[in-house]
DNA sequence: TAGATTGTTAATCGATTAACAATC
DNA sequence: TAGATTGTTAATCGATTAACAATC
């Protein structure tokens, strides 16, 4: 449910501004969705609200916390450090959702030493031993469009099954394997689609 | 429509090869969707297909891209210029669609004159000014969560009426403003839970 | 003409949401 | 008891897709 994240950093809110008790209509407010869909979401974890009082704040945070696993330890490594896979490197907001960074990976030799944060780039030759040794669950590929696939092939062979994707490029991975794609360009372009529609060009012939 | 973008992906990529025809099956499986869909997507823009023969992959490049506005020059402003912000501003992916960054935003003192890119970074103060001049039509907003809600309005407010944010929190802008959220924990999240839904846990008592 | 493939209809599916009985 | 709010049903809505007539 890609819901879930949204209502727990909505919920670790107001955890933190002292508010012990949420009704659905404010959680939905907060989380920019409808109440009765908060509230089929939730139901859908166990019976966790008090009819006529709403939901406890802190137990809420625990059993969604839970369902999301960010209690678990998740290593991941990143796979292409050119401009983007450094700002990842050094993101911040990985480890309060249980994400570790553990590996840094490039196929280019001269980036192969070079320390970012804490840790140290690994050449991709080494890629299978790094996910094994560090139990890698997920893959961050902030490669080129043309090695991508490539390297979420060499990802999935080495045992990661999730897949995070910044390249520019439709990726197939077998069943089982999750994966999300993140194309930036794209995002770009959806958001001005709307813009376009409504004021074409600026170009050539007038229309209003 | 949120699929277009895609389907101009593949569509640049056949034409590269020097594929010059292309059926609804092909660029369905090229884009990983459904064959169906694409046709009925690209009947919304017009009757551009030849029944018996496919797409002219370059006649079809052109009608996406107009719709798309890829054509267009959109000047873009990254207001926060931390890893994640820096890392867009050096992204070299965004002038093929179109998108030229044309100002660097950030409130911290230390941070205004650096040089990013072929860019200075100016003051927050300057943020109406730089929209003004520059007439700026997206912005990205990849400040810290606590700032975000107040560049959004300020962003608005300049006449800026597409917004991508990076900021972990739910920005509210007016109606006709298009608004995009790139959650980067989020997504990592999303990601694990369905991976955290088979394997749960491995830790205290086991399940298997 | 026979084969291929579009454009579009109509059926299917799933997601959203209004509404309300249950109940604190 | 009266008011509030959940959990869930059932209606609604929109998106997906199979199917096929149109037609190259």
């Amino acid at each position: 449910m890609t819901r879930l994240p949204v209502y727990l950093r909505s919920l670790l809110e107001l955890a933190s501004d002292q508010v012990s008790t949420v009704s659905s209509e404010r959680l939905a407010e907060l989380s920019g969705v409808n109440a009765a869909k908060v509230r089929k979401d939730l139901s859908y974890l166990g019976s966790y609200g008090t009819r006529g009082v709403g939901y406890d704040v802190g137990f809420l945070v625990d059993q969604v916390g839970r369902e999301l696993g960010t209690t678990r330890d998740w290593p991941v490594v990143i796979v292409g450090l050119g401009n983007l896979g450094r700002a990842l490197a050094n993101y911040h907001g990985f480890g309060t959702r249980g994400f570790r960074v553990a590996a840094l990976v490039d196929a280019d030799p001269a980036l192969v030493g070079e320390s970012i944060g804490e840790l140290t780039v690994v050449s991709i030759d080494q890629l299978e031993s790094v996910v094994a040794r560090g139990q890698v669950a997920v893959g961050i590929v902030a490669t080129t469009a043309g090695s991508a696939q490539d390297v979420a092939d060499r990802l999935v062979s080495a045992g990661v099954r999730s897949i995070l994707n910044f390249a520019p490029v439709v990726l197939s991975v077998p069943d089982g394997v999750s994966l999300r794609n993140v194309d930036l360009s794209m995002e770009l372009q959806v958001l001005t689609f709307y813009q376009h529609q409504a004021h074409p060009q600026h170009l050539g012939t007038a229309s209003a």
